[in-house]
DNA sequence: TTGTAGGCGTTATCAG
DNA sequence: CTGATAACGCCTACAA
């Protein structure tokens, strides 16, 4: 079924049909009702490769993630597609991994489609490959990265300021007395690596620390099981850490559950930091304090930024969401 | 840049450049790595919204659930995702909440991009709405239900037995002497019916056991705290009771929480039962047993069908994957 | 082996 | 207000 079917069924042409479709005006009452009726007798609906081909714009934007299980990454890609939907985007999401050649292969597929713009959700975007990547294959299409920048003209970036999160972390563990901290994370990310920087520097400042074990954990191994056993090992070989700040809360939850069964007590003997603050932060007993990134605000900021760059508005290439403490029971 | 473009620096005519493109024999071997190096030199990549016009084929699959922020939803996006990209096709998701209107909504998009398939991801898509509007707006394009079926010949269903899955919890139950069971659930969908239809039938069949309370959540309030204190109540209301199953892990974690905070013993005075079989079973502290619904295997078996589907090759209209206890210390 | 021509479904321009 | 007509970029007969 085509705008022709319904022309001639009308008897008029397929310029009448595409006016009303459009809801443009030129078009008598009686031909716009007699149109409207017929599509909707047909629930017609336009062919949108058709349109996207005459129009240049396919009105399609590309996400690209490394699994889009991972509960932040879904959450990033929720709020886009909601915010898109209703400016008429819809959402190709591809789960690229943390190959490379395959986030080649996902940014040519997207290319390919005549996506209106890319996002790349996650701080493991933020690489020299990618950037080689971008300019490329993409030239100067508009592409967002959630919690990740890249110094190129068309590429806009929103980052977690977890750096400073993570020193405003040590600061209040200080100011409860704790003199020797511990940072347990896991995988080689620049979000990580931000991380551990916040935690050395805002170290560095307090002298009357001990120099603190910081344990990345093996990738291999299941997340839980390693922090767990992390933990139980770092109690083991730092006998006098009094507290413990985890990459996520994900991860200090295991570590909460390793303390408890070592019989320390929480936050009295051992104090607990977790970032995300996400629903691990609540369901955790005793309730998890988190470094809030504010990873909802993030994805509603790049939408908006991406809604605004399609308008061809003019917005700054980078920003930045402040994270802060949601403090609770662990410390 | 378009093949017209490659066609004219190559010297050749566009047809040419069209048939290397799809490596289609016929091209004279000068000729093809002429054009093959022009293609790598400008990175070009056809547009799919031409391709997918004059082929009829978009390559392209829409995938909508509630809201893909829920961990099996990702779940089910993901491997989806993951094997039709190895078939050329690339998806989009839609997240259309729970409305008719937003699920109608989505469907005619999806139409209207010309998707070659639809999957619905989500018991709740089980619905007469849902079935007249597939029949109304997509005539016999392939529709695939995870969790769900719905009686028309275009569409494919594949469903977890999580009622003769929660029968199987409740004989497990007795066999552990527990004679006042409950059940908790939270939204009134045909996942939960099922679940709620296989214990009562469970019990039916065992003379011995008292009637249960079945607690059904408000879904207005917090999903933690109100199964947290819909447990609690519970045991004040039914001090009898010696085993709960909850509808999801998640449910069941919160009511180990109460049952801890409460002072009962698990497994000893009560029980804990969940379902889903997901990360919160293996977090929860006793781990908790759970109704494996072999969620993932649901996914990968849709997909699967899916490519066969669109294949054009037969497959049943309706499957079902059976679901096993994975016992842990709950219980 | 190659090129020309036609068409996929829609929109936009331009006469009438 | 309306209808030809020409794109959009690609593929595929068909002809050379």
């Amino acid at each position: 079924m085509t705008i022709y079917d319904i022309a001639q069924e009308a008897g008029v042409s397929a310029s009448t049909v595409s006016r009303v479709i459009n809801k443009k005006k030129g078009v008598n009452k009686q031909n716009r009702i007699l149109v409207e009726d017929l599509l909707k007798k047909y629930n017609f609906e336009p062919n949108a490769s058709a349109r996207g081909l005459v129009q240049q714009s396919t009105k399609i934007i590309g996400i690209i993630m490394s699994d889009i299980r991972t509960a932040h990454h879904a959450q990033g890609a929720y709020f886009m597609e909601q915010e898109l939907k209703n400016y008429g985007y819809n959402c190709i999401i591809i789960n690229s991994g943390f190959s490379d050649s395959a986030r080649e292969e996902s940014i040519r597929t997207l290319f390919s489609r005549r996506v209106e713009a890319i996002v790349l959700v996650g701080s493991t975007f933020q690489s020299e490959t990618m950037k080689k990547a971008i300019s490329e294959y993409l030239g100067d299409l508009p592409v967002i990265i959630e919690n990740g920048y890249i110094d190129l003209p068309n590429v806009y970036g929103v980052l977690a300021d977890e750096e400073h999160g993570i020193a405003d972390c040590v600061r209040l563990l200080h100011a409860k007395q704790k003199r020797h901290m511990a940072f347990v994370n896991r995988g080689d990310t620049p979000s990580n690596n931000l991380k551990i920087l916040g935690f050395q520097n805002a170290l560095k400042e307090l002298s009357d620390c001990s120099t603190p074990p910081i344990v990345r954990l093996n990738t291999q191994e299941d997340e839980w099981d390693a922090s767990y056993s992390a933990t139980s090992g770092l109690m083991k070989d730092y006998p006098d850490t009094d507290s413990i700040i985890y990459a996520t809360d994900f991860l200090a939850l295991a570590g909460i559950q390793a303390l408890k069964d070592g019989g320390y007590a929480i936050p009295g003997q051992v104090a607990v930091v977790g970032v995300d603050n996400s629903v691990y932060s609540r369901i955790s007993s005793p309730r998890l304090t988190s470094l809030d990134n504010k990873l909802e605000q993030l994805s509603i900021t790049c939408s908006d930024m991406l809604i605004k760059v399609l308008r061809g508005e003019k917005v700054p290439n980078k920003m930045m969401i402040f994270s802060n403490i949601a403090e609770r029971e662990t410390t």
